[in-house]
DNA sequence: CAACTATGTAAGAGGGCTATCACTTGTTAA
DNA sequence: TTAACAAGTGATAGCCCTCTTACATAGTTG
């Protein structure tokens, strides 16, 4: 065959983005170079470039591919965390907020359910919001970057007006929230802020970020 | 006098920490650098090192008047919003802050009102979590800013056992949970991430993370 | 005023990174 | 078979950074 066994690598393009996934894990963005990952991979500094015309055209991919697993592992999560709902805007009866009955607290479950996603992928992976909407990937152009950027967003937001919030425009800054209190528990824990009293395990940390969140959605203001 | 305005320079070892907040608040940690720092001072790349042996230990210097302003930032804010408790751990009567009655509610104000003080400081100065508590200074030996890094941490527990939370050591988790979503909120918002449907006003954002805070205070387990 | 000390400069070694260029090697197709 | 193409290499220019060394200068102190 010839398209999946390429050339002189194997495919070099998706080993860059894999590996770049790997320095990311292990040093974050400050470590990330072009430079690093073709020694990683142990191909010449300027192999890259023949795959991507530059440093952030190749961030962009990753960022895509980020954007691309992490809206899967979201969506995993959500599912195991509560039975899918027949449709995602939700066209269930008023009942109430009771233990669990099927409708809104599960949505609720689902959607608190991110935030533990979210700190799961990004300790395992480094590749996070702040590598996704990287301020230095603003001018690139990548239609599949911005694609899956797009899907990811447009999950979350399904996932949030499943819950009982009035409107879409209402869950914007739901979600919003959700990303944030997710984004800085894990932020904070790659920086080893956890590991002042003893460390701290990730999934005890990542109890912590989806407790967070059931507590924001808790909180929103309902019809 | 000989101290105020000092040799050459006139206290560049100041200087170089002012100067590094500048830096921090335009490009972030990753466009610090001790030649940058030099160079918006106008003096040599080598005259920070009559100051600080390396560039990490001028960061760990930055970081500790970052832990020392930020609490000064989050005590102002946290008075600010609601009458101050004679007593850190209560034991105050009357005097409202508008509708509710004094002790745990004003304290949980003024616990919530951290949230917003640490996304002001952290926009304005770049210098968050994120450089007080940088992996790179783990190995500083630094007494100044262990010092200050202990007493934020101080007065943020006691921000939180001023609260009803049932104990010091149920305060941990409440304040890394604030800390988590004040965090994640001024990380994104540096990032760009709220500009994404037209650009988000600091205040706007500010309430936003206040309003989150205190939506995790609400949430904490009572006694 | 003469040593001493503190502070700053000029120059540069040494290193990493981005990106380019000419060249080689393997693959496809006329 | 051979021209054209795709993909990788070695070398290198150019930039910025950290940190060092030798030297210059300005206050301090006996």
């Amino acid at each position: 065959m010839s398209r999946d066994r390429a050339y002189h690598h194997g495919d070099l393009r998706a080993a860059l983005i894999t590996a770049s996934f790997e320095l990311l894990a292990e040093g974050g963005l400050r470590r990330f170079s072009v430079a690093a990952v073709a020694r990683r991979l142990g191909v010449s500094s300027a192999a890259p470039y023949r795959h991507f015309p530059d440093r952030d055209h190749l961030l962009s991919a990753v960022s895509g591919a980020a954007a691309h697993d992490l809206r899967a592992a979201i969506l995993k999560a959500a599912v195991a965390a509560g039975p899918p709902a027949p449709d995602d805007l939700g066209a269930t009866d008023p009942a109430a907020a009771g233990s669990a009955p099927a409708g809104p607290a599960a949505a609720a479950d689902r959607l608190a359910a991110v935030a533990g996603a979210y700190f799961r992928y990004v300790v395992a992976t480094g590749a996070g919001f702040h590598v996704i909407y990287a301020p230095e990937l603003y001018a690139v152009a990548d239609e599949n970057r911005r694609e899956q950027t797009r899907a990811l967003m447009d999950t979350l937001l399904d996932l949030a007006t499943a819950t009982d919030v009035p409107s879409y425009r209402q869950a914007v800054p739901l979600v919003e929230a959700i990303i944030a209190v997710a984004h800085g528990y894990t932020s904070l824990f790659a920086d080893g802020f956890f590991a002042r009293g003893g460390p701290q395990a990730v999934e005890t940390v990542a109890a912590r970020a989806t407790e967070a969140a059931r507590a924001l959605i808790r909180a929103e203001p309902r019809p």
